[in-house]
DNA sequence: CGCGAACTTGATATTTGTCAACTAAGGTGG
DNA sequence: CCACCTTAGTTGACAAATATCAAGTTCGCG
């Protein structure tokens, strides 16, 4: 599969063919990581930059109270801990959803990339800008959106993100969170995402099975969610040119 | 009143005198801004970097359903818009709150403090990141905390960060929020923000008057909360020495 | 084929929203 | 300095959304 980080950087920051070589070199030490294993966890002093190279993933926070939040869904191309570079401890935990494979970055190695690649330096700052902005729209969602908008707007980003990095096939593409994960993302019990999905497939907007989902009316779903890409800061694909 | 920028930053970064003074030149360009007033539209592409140096702003996003979400609460210290030195165009608006002070710094500025000081990028770089986990916390608060608990939560959040750049008199601070815009903030109504909040003052734990809220049982609101100042990222107040 | 995890469904409880009226507070012109 | 006027806050009755609890059912895997 094409390298999803690069995919990702191009659609938003800009790199030379220089930069993109040193990036795959900084991210070829990979490690194979179980479905539901722990990447950092809250309060960890990580000496690592992880990054999602294939699979699912998610930030997560634990409250007092005991339930759990979902904060973010890491895509192939995202970072799990960028943060810890500055803030040093992790006030969240990144845990797998689905196997997947991680690449681990030595602090030493983004050191060295930053200082001495200023347009590399600024895509990882662009990254984390990025990601911040869709922490900002989830939240405005939670806020203001009904459960069904909510599921909605969240069915469009991942179509959107995914097909950025090229993980999406015609309107299909993989959607391995269970009701349960879903309902820690959206702030709701899993009965209610059972229920709210059970809507959007009856009223023929989307279908889910084996973890694949289908977008089947785009144009409906963007309506009732209100998504509009431009959180996302990024192009919209270039599809490659058919021989 | 002592230069919240530098104060924040102290309690996060690592300063030296050189840098501090170079935050205050840089900062010290000022306009005054009337309450409810936009600093920073959505989908503006500013040329300059805000920063509040007095007087409570808030960032917000107006959605296609046309409710405001307010996405952060803004204090002196705090940058408006940095994300558009990188992301270029806004994905949210900044409005003033209050009567406000606000520092233009153009951007040429900020590049040339990144570019020849590391200290003040790598301090610029943190006040960003800890932005985005106070927006975590929000998130988090937002979709697994009821009513009582989230608005306890915010002013406890409110009372740290205030304490932080000296703006707190023994337990009481500005709070000058109509109950609508803590309902935008909150995800609730205005009418339920009014009910929660009289159910925290019945119970003794505040007192709000004049826009100056007291808090009267911190331990209490902590607990209730499940308040933990961590994501903050920010050392307590270390208070002067009375002479 | 069986077992555990995930999903589904119904009945009911709780929280929060909506609507509408009323009260209090702050600011301005006479 | 008062009267008015607008905005913010308060309250009650009721409606809607979502949570909770409990019991199945289905699915994937060993």
């Amino acid at each position: 599969m094409s390298n999803a980080l690069i995919r990702r950087l191009d659609a938003g920051a800009t790199l030379l063919p220089t930069d993109r070589a040193r990036l795959e070199v900084a991210t070829s030490a990979t490690i194979a990581c179980p479905p539901r294993h722990d990447v950092t966890r809250d309060n960890d002093l990580p000496q690592h930059v992880h990054l999602v190279v294939e699979g699912f993933a998610c930030r997560y926070k634990i409250l007092p109270e005991g339930r759990r939040a979902i904060l973010a869904l890491l895509l192939p191309g995202d970072f799990c801990d960028f943060n810890a570079v500055l803030l040093g401890r992790m006030d969240h935990a990144v845990a797998t959803i689905t196997a997947c494979t991680i690449a681990k970055i030595p602090f030493q190695t983004i050191s060295e990339l930053t200082t001495n690649h200023p347009r590399i330096a600024r895509a990882f700052w662009w990254a984390t800008l990025a990601d911040a902005a869709i922490t900002r729209e989830w939240l405005a969602s939670m806020g203001q959106r009904s459960a069904a908008p909510q599921l909605a707007h969240l069915i469009c980003e991942l179509f959107t993100r995914l097909q950025i990095i090229g993980r999406v096939d015609g309107e299909s593409f993989s959607f391995p969170f269970t009701q349960e994960e879903l309902g820690d993302t959206l702030g709701m019990t899993s009965v209610h995402v059972n229920r709210v999905l059970n809507q959007l497939r009856d009223e023929g907007l989307v279908s889910l099975h084996a973890r694949v989902l289908t977008i089947l009316d785009l144009p409906r779903l963007v309506q009732i969610s209100g998504f509009d890409r431009s959180y996302l800061h990024s192009l919209p694909v270039r599809l490659a040119i058919p021989a």
